[in-house]
DNA sequence: GGTTAACCTAGCGCGCTGGTAGGATTTGTC
DNA sequence: GACAAATCCTACCAGCGCGCTAGGTTAACC
């Protein structure tokens, strides 16, 4: 599996708080009820998001959690590296000490090697998938498909 | 990480399958030295790729594998299918059925839910990248920015 | 018959994932 | 000030998949 536990439920996190009123601080626990996620958990998802600067925190009695900024100008592709870290299709990505059988791309002398070349390119492929896409494109979706917001289905959702 | 070794190991195999001459059958040990990779390991890597019919194989002595079919015919997808099983940014896309918390896309009655679009666009991407890259792409990648990696010929008696 | 190789299956240690547990701290409300 | 509601923090734990080893069996060449 590409993506974790932590990217599901941090994206679904961000987007419950996209379709909030701006400003207005939503409890974890509020969210945790709406997506049967559990709470504790959450706790530990949430935090990489503050930590990254994409949701601000009020703690205390009324206290809770929004976006720091219009989903418009949250590039889904920062929401899943606060969660999931350095997207990397390959150990020797991220880590280019820890140096294992796994990888020989150093002994090359830095000129590459091939499985590297395909490595980069799909690494290419995912990251322009998540800047192209932004939080308010999920919400907007999560609106137009939720049970309230019924429209004529003409509209399908253009696949990727 | 997004690929397992098993990615790694095979399609550097694959490449290196791709340098010898058609036909001609290449020996794991050959390949496990060439690439420092341990043998009894690729044996398990090789097996998925003849399973999907990328590589053929003769047993006994002087016997081996090559290539099912021409490198520029190999497109890195099928290859990377083979190895690490279907490309799925998440759980829910490959086991529809064990559905846990992880994944609550189903009790949305089919409508599909804000994650499973930024998934399916990032599942796209990947597979994008992946098609458009063929075996003989890196097969030349590897021929240009090697110094004189000869593989020791299954035919020649002399280096033993 | 010996050697070389593909082929098969079982097992195993380790690290990471997906949580739980239990608290400490801060803040609004009565 | 007491209480409740919430964020915040740390430690811990079970299960599982990954990377690999071990030890065979079968098939083809000399």
């Amino acid at each position: 599996m590409i993506f974790s536990s932590k990217a599901e439920y941090g994206v679904r996190l961000m987007v419950e708080l996209g379709r909030q009123s701006p400003g207005h601080p939503t409890s974890l626990k509020a969210v945790a009820e709406a997506e049967g996620l559990p709470l504790a958990y959450l706790e530990q998802v949430v935090a990489r998001l503050r930590k990254a600067g994409l949701v601000m925190s009020a703690r205390g009695a009324r206290g809770g959690y929004w976006l720091a900024r219009a989903p418009q100008e949250i590039s889904m592709d920062e929401v899943v590296q606060a969660l999931e870290g350095a997207i990397a299709p390959m150990e020797c990505f991220v880590n280019e000490h820890t140096e294992r059988v796994l990888c020989s791309h150093e002994p090359d002398a830095g000129r590459g090697c091939a499985t590297k070349l395909l490595w980069t390119r799909v690494q290419g492929g995912i990251i322009r998938s998540l800047q192209q896409t932004t939080l308010a494109d999920l919400v907007e979706f999560s609106r137009r498909n939720s049970v309230s917001a019924e429209l004529p289905a003409a509209r399908a959702p253009a696949a990727a």
